[in-house]
DNA sequence: GCGACAG
DNA sequence: ATCTTGTCGC
């Protein structure tokens, strides 16, 4: 059983402002490169919540599947406690401990990553995608239904269809509204880590069925759900599958 | 001060 | 994200 690697760079028990330095420092180590070969492999990450009392759960599914077939090749899911809060900018640190645990239980290594946040389409230009890249150290794209940061100039209307999302401030690219869909709103794009927008629009359209979601996110999305109604309908322990 | 604000 | 019924559209 192979457990897919990691590099444990930081703790995550900090607080926002550390937080805050943290995200600025490790984006210099960000990396654009263009994709050697296409995947065999890719990983779609969503996470769900129930609040239990005081208590609040995370329930995180990574789905694995074959490209460019899209069929499930693992499905994995892990409950844990949370305790860091949401709070706009600061999503990785709320999200990242539970994927990292979920990740090691991987019994494959997928060369790719769809998260469902943004990669550098973030005030820091980290955002979860980036972040997460860097502990896993492989391409990573950050796939989000809404705007966190940047200007967008249009809205793409045609399947296929995209405009770049701009800095507020220099007005440099950081990521794309995508249209997966006619009439259903964009995705909101953007890189992680080892990809490109380019590339990262490429395999988020060429993973879009039928739906506007790419199917390992929208996989990954239909499993966190059932994973939490039956949760709900037992108890809430720490569980895996 | 005001609006925006991934999941 | 979550709380929630029916309802409109592909």
């Amino acid at each position: 059983m192979n457990l897919a690697s990691f590099k444990n760079l930081h703790p995550w028990k900090i607080s926002n402002e550390e937080a805050k330095e943290l995200q600025k420092k490790l984006a210099g180590e960000l990396k654009f490169t263009v994709l050697g070969k296409l995947p065999r492999l890719i990983a779609g990450v969503d996470s769900s919540f129930i609040q239990s009392g005081e208590e609040e759960y995370i329930i995180t599914v990574i789905v694995v599947l074959s490209f460019p077939e899209l069929e499930m090749v693992e499905k994995k899911f892990l409950t844990n406690k949370v305790s860091f809060p949401y709070v706009p900018t600061l999503l990785t640190f709320r999200e990242g401990p539970s994927f990292i645990k979920t990740w090691k239980r991987l019994n494959h290594e997928p060369e790719i990553v769809f998260f469902d946040g943004q990669g550098i389409a973030h005030p820091r230009q980290l955002g979860m995608a980036a972040h997460l890249g860097l502990w896993i150290d492989r391409p990573t794209i950050g796939v989000a239904k809404s705007k966190l940061f940047g200007i967008e100039e249009q809205t793409p209307v045609k399947k296929g269809e995209w405009h770049p999302l701009l800095h507020p401030e220099d007005r440099h690219v950081i990521g794309a509204t995508v249209c997966t869909k006619e009439t259903s709103a964009p995705l909101y794009i953007s890189q992680g880590n080892y990809i490109t927008l380019e590339d990262s629009i490429r395999l988020v359209l060429s993973c879009v069925n039928k739906q506007r979601l790419p199917e390992p996110t929208r996989l990954a999305h239909l499993l966190t759900e059932k994973v939490k109604k039956e949760k709900k309908t037992l108890d809430l322990q720490d569980s895996e599958e």
